[in-house]
DNA sequence: CTTCATACTGAACACTGTTCAGTAAATTTA
DNA sequence: TAAATTTACTGAACAGTGTTCAGTATGAAG
């Protein structure tokens, strides 16, 4: 049954385009002005195609957020090998902070957009959510085996921890940072970020 | 000239009840639900009657922006009067968190939205920012004249404080605290919080 | 009573996401 | 090989969006 599985590879390689076309125009324009229609026009077929592979929207981008977490990953494995607990969370927070700047429209979509979230068919976005947060929560549990935080309930430094990142990124994508001149808005991002973890260390 | 006084004043009460109609259907359904014909359908007039009072939904939705901002500095200003730089930092972080709790529409309109900070003609809502940041700015630096964040950028340290705040109410309002127990979710919030100033107070 | 400005609207334009009947080609069956 | 069936795809439509503009009706001014 070679056609069955030729047939098959078709569709595969069909959602690929689909998805990678969708990445490219999402990276290039965002989310709300990257149309079906737009997508359709790029691979040249008609907007009711993509829906034979996708069911709407929401879960072609479901596709991109996967990627988008697949990306964020790999900018925090780089630092994950790091023994001392208290040093791999400074740089798994620079870390953060750098894949926000590098990829704001993945940023955007992952953790401050409401859209993608809505639907219901992305248990496995939400488990690489999951996956990023127990990164965290592991490494609070080391620290903690070090004696940081002392008489503090994990659950809260950690939620503490990831708003503040959170905070300093999405101040900088969702454009709230119009008080500080333009050439210093990176660095101060590395400096807030560098002080919290002043704090942390010495609490 | 009691007639163009009389066109006036019918002027400016449809302006009200434009921006009142539009408040009222935003909070309910927020903003990207409340269309110009939702509104005009309210109102009982034709969608281009709004076009004659508001140049366009961005202008509309500029004069609920400034709205918000009055409310929020009604939450802020209750904490005003207290003495205690420190004591009042804190305060002001729980009530800046009250106002995201109690009006998400309204902070998710303010201080996380594209849409609305795009279009230029809002020099008097960057005031309000403006406003709100130097209430910040010196209540930090009444800290530092205590004696406290020495050493410290106090431009830095203005943008961490904000970033933790700011994170905190913001991952709230767009569901990602999925990892922690629905009524848990306010408390915890509160908590991330103290535990910021009770660092930031043996900074 | 006519002129004129003002307030308002219906209909259109160019978009959006999405659906569905219909077509044409490829594959399977007879 | 011819007919039947499955598959892949599309054009056109639906209902919605923000926005514009020619045209109308009303009330004030001359």
């Amino acid at each position: 049954m070679g056609i069955a599985e030729r047939k098959e590879r078709e569709k595969e390689e069909m959602r690929k385009l689909i998805i990678e076309t969708a990445t490219r125009l999402f990276i290039e324009q965002g989310f709300d002005k990257t149309s079906m229609r737009n997508i359709a026009e790029a691979i040249e077929y008609s907007p009711a195609t993509i829906y034979l592979y996708f069911k709407d929207k929401s879960e072609l981008f479901d596709a991109i957020h996967v990627q988008g977490f697949q990306m964020f990953f790999e900018y925090l494995s780089q630092v994950m090998p790091i023994e001392d607990p208290m040093d791999r969370m400074d740089k798994l927070g620079q870390q953060y902070i750098r894949f926000a700047l590098e990829n704001p429209g993945y940023y955007d979509l992952m953790f401050i957009m409401r859209e993608p979230m809505n639907s219901e068919h992305n248990e496995e976005d939400w488990g690489q959510g999951e996956t990023s947060h127990s990164i965290l929560t592991g490494t609070i549990a080391e620290c903690i085996e070090q004696g940081y935080f002392k008489k503090q309930n994990p659950e809260v430094i950690s939620f503490m921890i990831w708003s503040q990142v959170h905070g300093i990124c999405s101040m900088m994508i969702r454009e709230r940072m119009k008080f500080y001149p333009e050439e210093g808005r990176e660095k101060l991002m590395f400096e807030a970020k560098r002080v919290f973890t002043d704090m942390l260390r010495q609490f």
